[in-house]
DNA sequence: GCCAACGTTGGC
DNA sequence: GCCAACGTTGGC
């Protein structure tokens, strides 16, 4: 099982909105970028994503299952990039902020820190495991 | 609102 | 195929 980020505006799609879309999920398209795309390609059934809202909040949220792996995005006319399907499974009891992952030394080379610009980043399991620590102890 | 970082585009 | 110009993202 592998670990994932996934970052959104909550103006475009916040984590209410994958509350409310239940158990169907959502299809987590419009990824134009070729190393988001890669890792998208690389998810499998069953993986889990932290949710994290950019700009508004600059915190982990939540976090997402995948229920299916990449297929072509519907909205990608020239069907070069793929989507994936990913079903709301929880909300963190505590936001992990951008501010306080930075503080750890271990978490500093995560791509959230390091090439913010990318939307889909893998994350190493001692990372997720250090963020959830986080969620539920933090403040 | 500014700007750094990075990706994309297009002229050559 | 190089690289300058431009556009976009996202933190501050």
């Amino acid at each position: 099982m592998k670990y994932w980020l996934l970052k959104s505006e909550p103006d475009v799609w916040s984590i209410d909105q994958q509350i409310k879309a239940g158990a169907k999920g959502v299809i987590w398209d419009g990824v134009r970028n070729y190393q988001a795309a890669k890792n998208l390609r690389n998810m499998k059934t069953g993986d889990l994503c932290f949710f994290y809202h950019s700009n508004i909040g600059k915190e982990i949220v939540g976090i997402v299952k995948v229920i299916k792996e990449a297929f072509i995005d519907p909205t990608d006319k020239k069907k070069k990039f793929v989507a994936v399907r990913v079903k709301f499974k929880r909300k963190l009891k505590k936001p992990v902020s951008l501010e306080n992952i930075k503080k750890i030394e271990h978490l500093n080379q995560l791509p959230l820190v390091k090439q913010s610009r990318l939307s889909v980043m893998p994350i190493d399991s001692k990372s997720w495991k250090i963020l959830n620590n986080m969620s539920n102890i933090n403040k």
